[in-house]
DNA sequence: CACCTATATACACTTGCGCTTATATACGCC
DNA sequence: GGCGTATATAAGCGCAAGTGTATATAGGTG
């Protein structure tokens, strides 16, 4: 599983929305995802370890996740090329109006 | 199947990115990606078609895909916020080896 | 019209994902 | 040590994704 699949479930980016405001126990995490049980929480937030966006620190039994957000300029990187693109678009978008 | 899936395909960022370059028909297509055979690649064109990052022209019997990227501007926005994220983590990294 | 090329769809198969239930592990507290 | 809480892992299941073979569609050419 790479950051681009990882990134694809909508639940996963849920939970780095959530870690991107503060650090939260696991605990916090399954309560933010009322419609998953905990496991299943649990595997979501296996996943985002294994491709490195997001790492835990033990706290007592509590299991403390915070953001780790590098890998996400991987995809930053793919995206970039693209950029100029939609700019285009969007500079005739602009120009079209001004035109009026 | 969101924009987010339709990404994390790598066959699929293997196609955006020679539409990239320059507008190619579907034979064009089929011919980079070796490994898969011509009905793999035309799913694969569907999906992208079906997100909105290409669109298609008849060309007589030929037909010729074109990319229409602004469907990536919905991971750009969703990016956004994380990015300031390693911005600090690069300044950090920075830091450090200015201290040195 | 008959045949060829270019592309899409149908169908069947396999594999991996996401899920739930059940269970294990580990820490905290009495 | 025994029990409750917090979290992870195991086992099993349904389903959708990705693929290949076979076929359909549609346009080009003689």
């Amino acid at each position: 599983m790479d950051v681009f699949e990882a990134v694809a479930e909508p639940n996963r980016r849920h939970l780095l929305g959530l870690l991107a405001e503060r650090d939260r126990t696991a605990g916090e995490l399954v309560d933010s995802l009322p419609t998953l049980t905990q496991p299943a929480v649990s595997r979501h937030l296996r996943v985002l370890r294994e491709v490195g966006l997001v790492e835990v620190h033990p706290d007592g039994q509590r299991r403390i996740y915070a953001l780790k957000p590098d890998g996400l300029q991987q995809i930053d990187t793919w995206i970039t090329p693209y950029r100029r693109y939609w700019r285009n678009h969007l500079d005739a978008l602009e120009q079209h109006l001004e035109d009026r």
